[in-house]
DNA sequence: ACGTGCGGGACGCCCCGTTTGT
DNA sequence: ACAAACGGGGCGTCCCGCACGT
């Protein structure tokens, strides 16, 4: 009469509904970024987990809500953890940026796949709605958390005052995702790091320094 | 009376292999810009041509055939009219490159669809080598004539001669996409004319005049 | 009120995993066999079951699968009931195997459609190896068992020790294939009949009796 | 008004109908023996043949009729030439039936792909009445050669009396279509080889010599 | 509540034997 | 004699319910 949960107690296994949520989440995400929204079968998640149909469908109502779940729940964090709370704890937005950018993988594998969030935005945003709106509001997200960093620095006096903090936050954006197309259509990495080069250099030159040049 | 023009009796219709074959790249260009090469199904195509699968099966060997045709029998000539063609034929690169850049379509419709070569890349690049090189080939040439027209504006004396022609054609082409995906995703033609802006204030900065500042 | 036999409520339907694959196979070798695997449409054997493509193509990987199965599940096990039980368990090899040849069916629809065996090994044969394969273990089982039975016939003395057993089963299923084919072509039961007396009377002479002639 | 036939004059090749029907013909029958009539498809004939459809058309009315010549001009001179002339010129009929069945190929792949007539009858007499009844013919003209032979080698005292002509046709051709069966669904020129020995026996138990008996 | 097995069909791409205009 | 066009059908895939055990 007491024994609740027992099923957590000595085997991990055999229903764990977070779990099994969870496991499908990453699954999905992984393939979904490995080969787009459209051509990931759930049978394809499905093998990849070891979860049947029905639970798929459990916890999930469809495959497209599995994709709703996956920008609000692997990619939206990933966001957040990568950019987002580096740059409102950070102590000089610049510096950060430039070391997140900096940190950014080469790997072929990663080059080719590209950005989560662009894929599905190029694929899903034209075909779904629901897509769509949910992945502007990572984008949204993504340029306010930098615009904020950008204007906290400037009233700390560490970045430019003649920079308008939401256009330079969305033109890095745009050529953060510009370069990372580019060197994901090319499968080199080489390109990828001559624009990690160019981002630098660009951010550079927000700072208040010395001499701010640009060439 | 005389020469009739190739056997047409007085319209269209009526054996054209030329035309029923353009007819497909077009309406299948469409399509797929609309909605990405895998959400297209042959039948939309054949449905917006009045074609019939024998026909199209017969001008292309798959679906996969016709998306490399469109590739490289649309977008690609697409491409050297809207560019290459004005940057070879224009007598100052940059004013050139403005006016392109300026002349981009900002109709929510076209906003909202995107670029043709971007969304395939973005869609196809991991899925189908076929397409890729090919996509690739179109990028090299874009950033190969953008490359030789800042070359041939630098030994005009209209060109910075401190700048890098192939590292800034890569750059102007990453800065574009990555706006294009922007606005495609917001949906909102004011962040394109926003990356327009900037992109034309960069281009600037790139002359060689009186006092070249950037800001 | 005790003992539901297995969730059935009251007749049959509703799930039936094991009567749908059932029925599958039926369908498909009635089908098979009327007009051959090539020209039989899986939905031609879905139309027959009230099936549908979704529940086939669970239980069997593709439309040559199921070909497989029918071989093995559907046309070995005939074969063991129709032949190698019998033969297994007659006391007398000869009799047993006159009685089988005697019960063949002149029906015409069975004599204008053959044997399954025999039609699909003629059809499949040379296309595909995993058909000829399992066809192929067929004849052997088929050759094997009566060449057994007359091994043991031999030895009962009631077979004359001066035969084969393994070539004399080859002639005895040559022979019977043979005049089943010109059955099939001529479309005639008499065909077989006299076949079939001919067979019988090869049997006869095979066994060790008072004066054992052949004409 | 003269110079007829102005196409055989110096250019083979250039507009020779009986060529390209032979032609036709020719390839039909091969790619039909390899892989049976129905998976033959017209492309294929096309293929080998260096014909277009047009000219197959122009010919033949359809792939049926291309089949039914086939039967008729290559398969029925095929077996007058190999079975019905030899048994009509020779001076003993059971030896030429020995000489015809003992210079069987038993190469291998000719043992694969089976006898062409067994084949097509096997294949097609349920689905299509014209194939059957001209398959029919042959068989029947097959068998009666035979008897023919038998009979009058009877007349001249080389053949047993005592023998059914028409029966024993019946029963070399089925005996000989079984045995060509069962090699090449087993692939093994064996089988075949031990087949024409049985046959070669019976063959000789039909003649009338010192002692004939039978094993 | 959580999970499973079986089944449901609509669609997807493509091939195939044919005909038609030239 | 041929290139071009015709469509119907072929097989297989895909996302998803539904009835049931636990």
């Amino acid at each position: 009469m007491l024994v609740r949960k027992k099923s957590t107690t000595n085997a991990t296994r055999r229903r764990n509904p977070e779990r099994t949520r969870d496991l499908l989440l990453q699954a999905a995400f992984r393939e979904i970024y490995r080969s787009g929204f459209q051509s990931t079968g759930v049978d394809t998640i499905l093998a990849a987990t070891n979860v049947t149909k029905g639970a798929l469908y459990y916890h999930f109502d469809s495959k497209e809500a599995l994709g709703h779940a996956v920008i609000e729940e692997i990619i939206g964090p990933s966001l957040r953890k990568r950019w987002l709370h580096p740059l409102r704890n950070g102590a000089d937005p610049i510096e950060t940026l430039i070391s997140i950018v900096q940190t950014i993988s080469v790997r072929p594998e990663v080059v080719s796949a590209g950005c989560p969030l662009n894929n599905l935005a190029q694929e899903m945003s034209p075909l779904d709605e629901g897509f769509r709106k949910r992945l502007a509001k990572m984008f949204h997200q993504w340029q306010q958390g930098t615009a904020m960093a950008l204007r906290k620095g400037q009233s700390q006096g560490k970045v430019r005052r003649d920079l308008d903090p939401e256009g330079s936050a969305s033109f890095l954006i745009a050529m953060y995702e510009g370069y990372v197309v580019l060197a994901k259509n090319a499968q080199d990495p080489k390109v990828l790091n001559v624009g990690i080069r160019n981002i630098v250099g660009w951010l550079r030159s927000l700072q208040v320094s010395r001499n701010h040049k640009r060439g």
